[in-house]
DNA sequence: CGCCGAGTTGAACTGAATCAAGAAACGTGG
DNA sequence: CCACGTTTCTTGATTCAGTTCAACTCGGCG
């Protein structure tokens, strides 16, 4: 919880009222390894703060899993597209470690935001940041080869390639499994 | 500026005071034709909403100019990560044809916040849309092949081809124009 | 007319995928 | 503590989508 309050802070401070309102809306949540906390077709109606664990965003196409982000410790993990507009997603949010989350539904989310303005803020400048990251995500999936993307994981995230199995990274770049390994090895 | 009224609307209806607020803070911007409204290294401190015309998104890379976006009629525009941060921009933005927009500067819109929280939440609200629009692109650069690409663009946005140059889609999509020519020739 | 930008077409090349096989690492039960 | 199957990772050979370089076409316009 504390976790929650001090990432929260470096985003946007609010006010104890409004610090208040929030942890009574939270429900911690416990998750084991391998489990999943959304899956396709499902509608998530749920935005998490993971304080410890991590895990994997990927859906499945042509019966391949596809993964294109990992949560860690002090992230905002959710399927946005569904929570946004609570249709079924098609998303898979998959444990990867057991982790414990912080969570809040749509509907008190909402409630909060009538009753405390500057939560609505936080969130719209958290939104703004985690929008900044895909953009550039997909300013390096765009123009930069599968080397050069995985060495711009490496500086930026270098935690990942010590969590996650090789193949999961692959696909969050994008590239094969055996392409990657080959990268690997010659650096 | 009805047009705008309408686009918000869409999104998030606001309250008549805070409309006449906005209206108040927002200056008609007239722009021709290959004019640039943004220039790398320069801090874009405005947003716009585009009523008229088309610009497009782009930086330099190797000595190439590669495009990211396109504005048309009734979207949002600005250079995302310049106005958030307020740090000097990469991007350029381009003016395709004859535009009309209307622009609010990072302070008015800061104040406009503060008085009007019906505001914030629709700049919210816009911000999430837009957010999903950018995981789309995303998905579809990192697991798509360019014909998939382009069939998709044919079918989401088909006024896209008959405005904007080849070369210029071909970089949007990522892929080089040659190929996009080749690709055109066999639907 | 001749130039110029935009688009097309061809040939050679290349980064990365795929297919296939094997080597390590890992967890579980005996 | 070892034997087992399973998962993860590596390595090689082949194939393919897409790039690059280069030449050529077409339409517009001074």
């Amino acid at each position: 919880m504390n976790a929650l309050h001090q990432c929260i802070s470096q985003y946007h401070p609010i006010s104890i009222a409004a610090w208040e309102a929030l942890t009574k809306a939270l429900t911690r949540v416990e998750v084991p390894k391998n489990s999943f906390l959304v899956k396709e077709g499902m509608v998530c109606n749920k935005l998490y703060f993971l304080e410890r664990g991590c895990l994997r965003g990927y859906y499945n196409l042509d019966g391949k899993e596809v993964t294109y982000w990992f949560g860690f410790e002090n992230n905002f993990i959710t399927s946005f597209y569904s929570f946004i507009s609570r249709k079924p997603g098609i998303e898979n949010i998959q444990v990867l470690e057991d982790s414990t989350l912080w969570g809040i539904s749509s509907e008190a989310l909402h409630q909060l935001f009538d009753q405390h303005h500057d939560l609505e803020r936080l969130v719209r400048i958290i939104n703004e940041q985690y929008y900044i990251r895909l953009e550039e995500r997909l300013m390096a999936m765009q123009f930069k080869t599968a080397r050069e993307r995985y060495e711009q994981l490496l500086e930026t995230s270098p935690h990942i390639l010590q969590r996650i199995p090789l193949g999961q990274i692959a696909s969050y770049l994008g590239i094969s499994q055996e392409t990657l390994s080959r990268i690997r090895s010659q650096v």
